[in-house]
DNA sequence: CGATTCTCGATTGTCGACAATCGATTCCAG
DNA sequence: CTGGAATCGATTGTCGACAATCGAGAATCG
């Protein structure tokens, strides 16, 4: 039975990582080794070593010799995350439209009505959850493990956004409708639909966080 | 004057990851932290965060209180690394194919002239340099910072399988003709299509690197 | 008063020591 | 001879100590 086998360092990047997707910690926060290494119960090496790993997915900045501080939020980044997420997703939505069989199409058939039942849900967590997990299904159901490598790390980001905009701007988008299309295509088999509409859906979705967050700036300044 | 303000860590990394691109650290291979902290004449932690960093880049792998070992080649690496290569190269191709101007057209020039005179080239290695350059230079000119991150990495992974097939099959593709599609769509300003021709020439490098790959295995069984 | 240098506290960069874990080998009982 | 437990060497996991570096403010000079 190997049920709590995570590194000291795994376990510290997990928490770390959940604060700022939370929203625990705030995008711009500094964050020093020792501190985090007194709060996390650990040694500073093992600090060190998730903050790399932090790093390399993006989430927090290093200054060389000054320290570390979590990734702060732009109109740029915003962009930035859900292009590439639109490339890594429409590879993904290619490849499961070729290879869909029985199993596949059940699950994408239960992540679908998950984000129905999760439409009427008052509980706006498990409205994002609902969301993000219909999109890592279709990454996970392609079989390309250096595709699942990224797509994780581009994931947590995409997450940090979902919930900072459901605090701002809770229940805004039409869950079922926007991912319709998606599982349309997909089960119908036809790579170039499927590719297209996840694409469209990124962009759409792009769109919305984009107008909320001028909004936000403007009123804050 | 800024010039030599890399940290161990960086060193030690770039130092391992040329040997492994440069075939020199064979895949498979295993490597211990000890022998490389002398080799590299560094102590033990730095070999550790450099040894994690090229994890993250994926070009190592780590068996937990067992040690690390130089990736391994398969069909189905190929195929991962090709098709990814392609998602993130399609939307860079997209992104200056919109925004491309006087300079950017430059250098997209540069590039390709680079590759015409690496084809008359006797120099195999000249000619995966011109290859890789043409590559990470559209990425670079999409202005997307996420992206070149991303691609950074795979694109030491395609330098490996590069090099690897250049010592075994020297000289095989027609540089000049594979790349000028891709070229003709970017400055025709036409996104669609420079997505399209970018892929397709991933598609052709695959097949070809597939059948060669193939032919190795049969050799040596 | 302004600009430059110096000093100092804080923080990261680097390192080797010690503990935990693994895998192969040895040893022993049957 | 065989199966399994105990042992041992090798390697990674974790940690805190010390050195290098940075940024801000004090001190100095023109």
């Amino acid at each position: 039975m190997k049920i709590d086998k995570l590194s000291f360092v795994d376990r510290a990047a997990a928490q770390l990582r959940s604060e700022i997707v939370h929203g625990r910690l705030l995008p711009g926060e500094r964050l020093t080794e020792i501190d985090l290494s007194e709060r996390l119960g650990t040694g500073r090496g093992t600090v060190r070593a998730a903050l790399s790993i932090l790093e390399a997915e993006d989430l927090i900045v290093r200054q060389p010799y000054s320290g570390w501080s979590v990734r702060d939020v732009s109109e740029k980044e915003l962009w930035e995350t859900y292009t590439l997420r639109g490339a890594l997703e429409g590879l993904a939505a290619r490849l499961v439209a070729i290879t869909v069989d029985e199993a596949i199409e059940a699950k994408i058939n239960a992540a679908f009505e998950r984000l129905q039942s999760a439409e009427s849900s008052k509980d706006g967590g498990e409205r994002v959850d609902a969301d993000l997990n219909f999109h890592r299904t279709i990454v996970d159901l392609a079989g390309h493990a250096s595709l699942a490598r990224q797509y994780f790390g581009l994931s947590n980001k995409v997450e940090w956004l979902y919930r900072w905009s459901e605090t701002h701007w809770p229940s805004r988008i039409d869950l079922t409708s926007w991912h319709r299309p998606i599982v349309e295509a997909i089960l119908a088999r036809d790579p170039l639909a499927a590719e297209k509409a996840i694409q469209d859906h990124g962009e759409a979705s792009l769109a919305d966080d984009l107008r909320d967050f001028a909004e936000l700036r403007r009123q804050s300044a």
